[in-house]
Formats: structure tokens, sequence, C-alpha cells
DNA sequence: ACGGCAGTCAACACCATGTCGAGTGGAATC
DNA sequence: GATTCCACTCGACATGGTGTTGACTGCCGT
């Protein structure tokens, strides 16, 4: 009947049906193809049978595994978003502590997991102009990235240590769309770019200032 | 023989035969279809076909004027930044006479070029993902804005009206990548956007604190 | 009257996507 | 041990878009 329509989650277009499967290798070898053809040339060139061959199925038999190519990257992206997620973790929490290192090990811990995945990023990228799905799934993500920061914001003009200003909303979707925009450039490495190795500090720079207006923001409420 | 190559300037891939002929009206009529149809549905829903018809002319007839759809974004999005080129114009050459005036004019015109022609811009940005000279035309003007902020900000740092920090080159990069994709965003209208009536000001805010570290920079040099 | 060239298109070759329907083999059920 | 069911597989096909070929038209200069 109807393959691969039932999904894991509550995405409609994604994955395959739940439960054990003999065939759950195969679409880890999917995953596994798309990954490492993604290192060696851009997504628009790399056709579905090229995924199955690389997985050792024929092409009829991938769209039992994934509904289309989107699809693949979709899930490579949960991972990456879902890996961003963890590694932030609640580095925010204690933001008080030591506003400068917090804000700091936000931007690093971001982009060491984007730079471990560049490939997957960049192509993900690519196709959201393409893909309603792979856009609304980055919109998601990135509003809660938003949220996280603009309320960090909010909690330091409460303390005292950042000045009032623009909307906390409003900064946070400048600042995350600039790293955004950023670590493309960087990563993909056309156009101006900033130098990987320089690109945290420089987003920070700018973050500390757009926020405190100082790259040494005051540590603890009356410490 | 091979149609199509020669080209007006120096790019490579892009426009017809030089020199008058009868058919200069047809290739405005083809530039004229795909900024309509941009109006109503994305690029990639475009077919080479519709972009014939819509301009009266065979398929085949097309590839006559242009050897590919995306040559005919391509020389659309030519337009608009020669278009923001000219409305950006000379505005920092007086930067110290009153910096916030003058940085808010200079966003404030890219953002009324870029609005102007949102549906050409949208499509650039999802098309250059796949196509290289779109990807190197972009990179090509954004180099130059980058160039022209990056030497505006050493000017305000050798008048003292700004304080050291970041390589100019790469504060430079910094805040014109965060204004593309905030554009971007706010245009696209899809994930976390500004409010179009407000982008302009909150990009000024984040450029003053990042260049200034105040959103009011001093006047001119010596009173 | 004629050669050449801008301009035109029907027909074709190609390639990627997605679908259909007919299998196959192993595990659960009788 | 036969049977049924279902996850899983693929050959063959339909579709739709791209780019090319080769033949045709009409005008313009000689």
């Amino acid at each position: 009947m109807t393959p691969a329509r039932t999904s894991t989650g509550a995405a409609p277009t994604r994955g395959r049906r739940p439960g054990r499967s003999t065939g759950d290798d195969r679409e880890v070898a999917i995953l596994a193809t798309a990954e490492r053809l993604l290192g060696q040339r851009p997504f628009g060139d790399i056709s579905i049978d090229d995924l199955a061959r690389g997985a050792g199925i024929s092409r009829p038999t991938f769209y039992f595994y994934f509904p289309s190519k989107d699809a693949v990257l979709l899930t490579l992206l949960d991972r990456v978003t879902e890996e961003a997620n963890a590694a932030a973790g609640d580095v925010l929490v204690r933001l008080a502590d030591d506003p400068r290192a917090r804000w700091r090990e936000l931007i690093a811990r971001f982009h060491a997991t984007f730079g471990g995945h560049r490939d997957v990023v960049l192509a993900c990228a690519q196709v959201r102009g393409t893909n309603a799905e792979v856009r609304r799934l980055w919109a998601e993500v990135l509003e809660r990235w938003v949220r996280a920061v603009e309320a960090a914001i909010e909690g330091e003009r409460a303390r005292g240590a950042a000045p009032d200003g623009l909307p906390a909303r409003d900064l946070a979707i400048a600042l995350n769309s600039m790293n955004e925009r950023v670590w493309y450039a960087t990563f993909a490495g056309d156009g101006p770019a900033v130098a990987e190795r320089d690109v945290v500090d420089v987003l920070l720079d700018v973050w500390l200032t757009a926020i405190y207006r100082t790259t040494t923001p005051p540590v603890s409420p009356s410490g």
C-alpha cells in the first residue's frame, strides 16, 4: 500500500513506518550516503539514484524509505539542530556570573556544531529557498533560539547590566540573523567572509556592544 | 552559430549579441515577464516555457535571447544592484557632519531599493545556492559595499569618533551580513523577522553600537 | 537576384522524478 | 507443513523540464 507516510513524529512527509524492521540499516545507509556525497558535491548534483545506489538499493526502493530527496536532508538537519540545542543547553542560565564568557560559550558551541556538519548546514541553506518543509523547520529552531536570547537580554536589563534600547526580540532576531549569515559565508567560503578562527570573536564583539554597549559587561548583580 | 554568448559586458554566460536588432523588445519582454511572474510564484515554479510564452515566443527562441533561466534572473539582479549602488551613492563621504543621520540614510536607501524589488532579490537569494554565476555577482557587489563600510569605519576611528576594536573589515562583513539576512527574513516573511517599518532603525542601532559603542556618535572633528 | 544573417520554431534527445504493479522471503498463524 | 501476511524490492512506465538540431522566413545590403 502507500508506503513511507506514517512517519515517526508529527512531521507529515518524512521518514518511514515506525517500529522495528529489517530495513532500518537501509535507512541509515541512505543517510550516510547523503552525508558522504554532500562532502563531495552540492545537493543539487546528487540524484536520488546516487543515494539509492550508494545505499545498495534501487531507485524505487529509495521511495520506500523517504518520500523525496529533500526529506533525507530534512532528517539530517533534524539531527544537527538537535545537537546544536543540546550543545547550547543551559549556557545562559548563569549569565550574570560572567556574561562575556557565557555569551562566548554560546556562540562558540554553535560554531563548533555547525562547523562539524557544514556540508549539511550549507545544503540546507541552499534548499531552504525551494523547500517549504526545510524552511519551516529552520524557522522553528531559529524561533527557539531567538526566544532564548530575547529572554537573556531582558534578564540582563532587569539586573541593570544592560541598558534599555531596542525591543529585546528585535535585537535577538538581528543578532541571530547575523550569526547565521556570517557562518554561512565563512563555511561556504564564497564572497567576503570572516576567517574561520576569528569568527567567534567577531560575532561576540558585535553581540556584546549591541546588548551592553561595551565589550566588558559587568559581573553579577551586587558583586 | 552559437547564439547568445557574446554578451554586452564582461560576463560570459549572459545576454545576447551586442548591437542593434529587431529583437530587443523580445528580450525586454522576457525580462518583464520574469519580473511579473516572480510576483506570483517562486522562481523554481517558473519554467522557461512560461517565460517564452509570456514574451510571445516559443521555447527554443527563448534560447536565442538567454542561455538559461538563471541568466534572466542574473540580468534582473544586475539592474537592482546598480540601482542600489546609485542610491547608496556617496552618502558616506560627509559622514562626520552627522554620523547617525548618514548611516541611517545609507541603510534606509538600501532598504528602499531592495524593498522595491523584493521579488527579484528573494529569487536571487534562493538561486544563489545552486547557481555559481549569481553567487559570484552577489559576492562582487557585497565586496564593494563591505569595502566602502570598512573605509568609513576606519575614517571614523581616525578622527577619534569611533574606538578601536575589531578589524574594520571583519566588522563591515558582519554588519553587512546581518543586514542581508534580516532583510531577507523581513521581505520573505517566513520565520522570525523584524517588522518592515522597524527594520531600518533596528539595523541602525546595531551598526551604531558596534561601530561607536553609542547610538549618538559625536559630530564633526572639532565641535 | 541574391547571399547572408537576425530571428523563429517543430521535433528530438536527454535526464531526473515519481508511480504502478508484480514479485520475494521470512515470521506468525492455522 | 501449508498458508497467509507484510515488510521490502525492483523493472517498467509516465511525466515534465531542459537544452540542441536543423530547417525555414524575411529583410537588408550589394
